[in-house]
DNA sequence: TACTAATTCTAATGCGAGTTAGAATCTAAC
DNA sequence: GTTAGATTCTAACTCGCATTAGAATTAGTA
């Protein structure tokens, strides 16, 4: 029990930091980039001195490597939430909007992790991009299977390639994060937009 | 005359290399960002040493609002091309496949440009970014209009909001340029996709 | 060949970055 | 209050960067 409290409670503050650290570098890594944010300013945003990081975190990189994998964790996460919404048999229009609903959330009530990813993406070092590759893969996968569900059920017009359609719904997605203000218009409104347009479209 | 042969040909020369000296900054900056790429790669990839650069361009910044201002006339001459083909009287239909094509022809075919654009897109200085400012502003008004016509010609839908379909085109169009390869499909088979999922989207 | 201008190189400057080691401070248990 | 451990700070170090001035080289002209 004394190890116990020994251990548990100092953790959670030294965790508490860290979450500190990570949001203000997510929030700068989302605005300026990478390259173009300095661990001086992170650690100012957070209370402290840049040598301090190094307490928490071994390496800049090491920092940037967490803030990716929390990233497509909250995208991924948030999707899967969306998914248990459904019947176990469920159909592909009530998948992608799934799909889309998990998705748009998540980036647009993360917007500095998840733009984070989506800004850096391709211009990182390789050794922190093939840490990111693997997670990020296996979500793309799950839309792939969504895709060829579509294919399938014959909601896909056949003249269409499916691969290109992910690819459409995915940019067009993303690239919300470019634009979006939270003041204008409720995720809500923007779900069905994309859903309506995007459904009609492949059929 | 004698005059004439004297200003042109150093000027040809020296407009040689700073077109590759461009070219070799937008493949770069497109790759590794701006602030990741040094004078010092630029320089060698053109074949000479940093300081050098500083007889064809101010600054390093200077470089890049050039890359920067190439792109997006690019871009909109691309599209002005495609419009060009069309009759007076164009109808919606029409207009947006013209852009479609004008867009992404732009963006796959000089992809180090445009992709210099897209990525780095909100992370730079803001100096630099005020100056491609008004150039994009300019083009996306053209967009802007396309869809009023949309609107009032009534193929868009009434439910649907046009601003946002104007950022879902534009998105999908935009992220084609991080994941597209020229080994695979033909610019022509995705302009045809690309059209035919979003007019009968928003129908 | 000699002269001139255009172009590139060399070498140096100053700055800010990431990183590190050790001192200083804070926290909490005895 | 003392002590031990956790946390932060200070002050340095090294490195590569953008930038600059002047020397060196090239190329074209007479």
């Amino acid at each position: 029990m004394n190890a116990k409290v020994n251990k548990t409670k100092p953790s959670l503050k030294k965790d508490k930091t860290r979450e500190v650290l990570l949001d203000k570098a997510a929030q700068m890594f989302s605005r300026q980039g990478y390259q173009s944010t300095s661990l001086k300013e992170i650690a100012a945003a957070a209370g402290m001195k840049a040598g301090s990081l190094y307490y928490h975190f071994a390496s800049k990189e090491a920092l940037m490597v967490e803030v990716l994998d929390r990233s497509i964790q909250f995208i991924s996460d948030r999707v899967a939430e969306e998914i248990e919404k459904l019947d176990d048999e469920y159909s592909f229009e009530a998948g992608l909007k799934a799909f889309i609903r998990g998705h748009l959330t998540a980036i647009l009530t993360h917007p500095d992790y998840t733009t984070t990813t989506i800004r850096n993406n391709g211009q990182l070092p390789t050794s922190v991009q093939a840490s990111a590759h693997a997670k990020r893969e296996h979500y793309e996968q799950q839309w792939r299977r969504l895709m060829k569900q579509g294919r399938e059920q014959g909601v896909i017009r056949a003249d269409l390639d499916e691969h290109l359609l992910r690819l459409m719904v995915l940019g067009s997605l993303n690239w919300s994060s470019v634009w979006y203000k939270p003041c204008g218009k409720s995720i809500d409104s923007l779900v069905e937009q994309y859903t309506s347009v995007f459904l009609n479209g492949c059929r």
